[in-house]
DNA sequence: TTCCTAATAAGCCAAATAGCTAATTAATGC
DNA sequence: GCATTAATTAGCTATTTGGCTTATTAGGAA
C-alpha cells in the first residue's frame, strides 16, 4: 500500500516531460532496440534498457537523463540493475498496478457515495449533471 | 481519452503536498463542513466546497489557495461553479476515471506482453524476479 | 450609493528544478 | 599498468514554482 508521500513522489517524477517519455518507452519497450547492444552472455530482461540508450532519445547530456533515472528510480516507478560497466533500468510494474488500485478505488468509493447520497447510478449521458 | 499533455498536467498539479491534500479532500468529501456555510436556497452538491473553506484548512493565504485551485482545474480535476459571490468547487470524477484506465490499460498490456514473451503469468508470489 | 466579503490578478522574492560542464568512480580491454 | 567506456557526483546557472502582500473586480447587504 502506497503511503501518500510515496504517491507525491510519483506524481512529481511523472510531472516532468523527459521523465514522463522515459517511463513511457520503458514500460512500453520503446527501447528495446537496446538488445542490439546488449553484452554478450549476459542475461537481462529484454525490455530493459541501459542509461546511455535511453540518453541517446534525448537531446539532453547523459548526465541529465541519469538524474532522471534516479528520480525516477527513487519513486519506486523503475528499478536498476547493473551488469558490468553498464546500468539497466526495468519496469517496476508493481508501482503502476497499486496506482492503478488507488484511481480504481477512488472511483468506485466515490460512485457509491454518490448512489448512496443521491440515489443516483451515474450513465454514460449524464457525467456532468447528476 | 486524455493527452500527453493533459496527464502531464495531472501529474505535475498532483506532485505539490498542498494541492495533492486539496484533492483528496474534494473528492473524499473532506470539506463537507462546509455545508453548515452554505448560502441559504442555493442548490449545490453536497460535496461541493467554497475556495475560502479549503484555505481554512491551511496556514496559507487566500490567494495561495486560490492559485492552487486554479492549477487544479486547470488540469482537469475540478470543476469550479460560481454562486453568488463564492466560488463552489467540485470533484471532476471523469478525469480521475480516464486516469484510472490509463493506469489500469498499462498494466494489463504489460502482463499480457510478459505472458507472450516469456510464457510467464504474474503470480503474487513472484513480483521480483520474472 | 457605500460598505463588506469572496475571489482573482499583479508584482515581488526565496527556494526548488532542470539543464550544463568538469571531475570522479568503476568496470573492461589492451 | 594504462586507456576507454558508462555512469554518477559536484558545482554552476537560468527558469520555474510557491509563497507572500497589495490592488482590483464582482456580488450582496445596509
Amino acid at each position: 500500500m502506497l503511503t501518500m508521500h510515496q504517491k507525491l513522489k510519483i506524481f512529481k517524477a511523472l510531472g516532468n516531460e523527459t521523465r514522463f517519455l522515459i517511463f513511457k518507452n520503458v514500460f512500453t519497450g520503446g527501447y528495446t532496440c537496446s538488445l542490439d547492444k546488449k553484452q554478450e552472455g549476459v542475461e537481462i530482461n529484454p525490455i530493459a534498457t541501459c542509461v546511455s540508450t535511453v540518453a541517446e532519445h534525448f537531446n539532453f547530456s547523459l548526465p541529465t537523463i541519469s538524474n532522471h533515472i534516479k528520480e525516477l528510480r527513487e519513486a519506486g516507478i523503475i528499478t536498476v540493475e547493473k551488469k558490468g560497466n553498464k546500468v539497466y533500468i526495468e519496469p517496476n510494474i508493481e508501482t503502476i498496478r497499486e496506482m492503478a488500485e488507488c484511481f480504481a478505488t477512488l472511483v468506485s468509493n466515490f460512485d457509491a457515495n454518490r448512489e448512496l447520497f443521491f440515489n443516483h447510478t451515474p450513465k454514460e449521458s449524464d457525467d456532468a449533471n447528476p
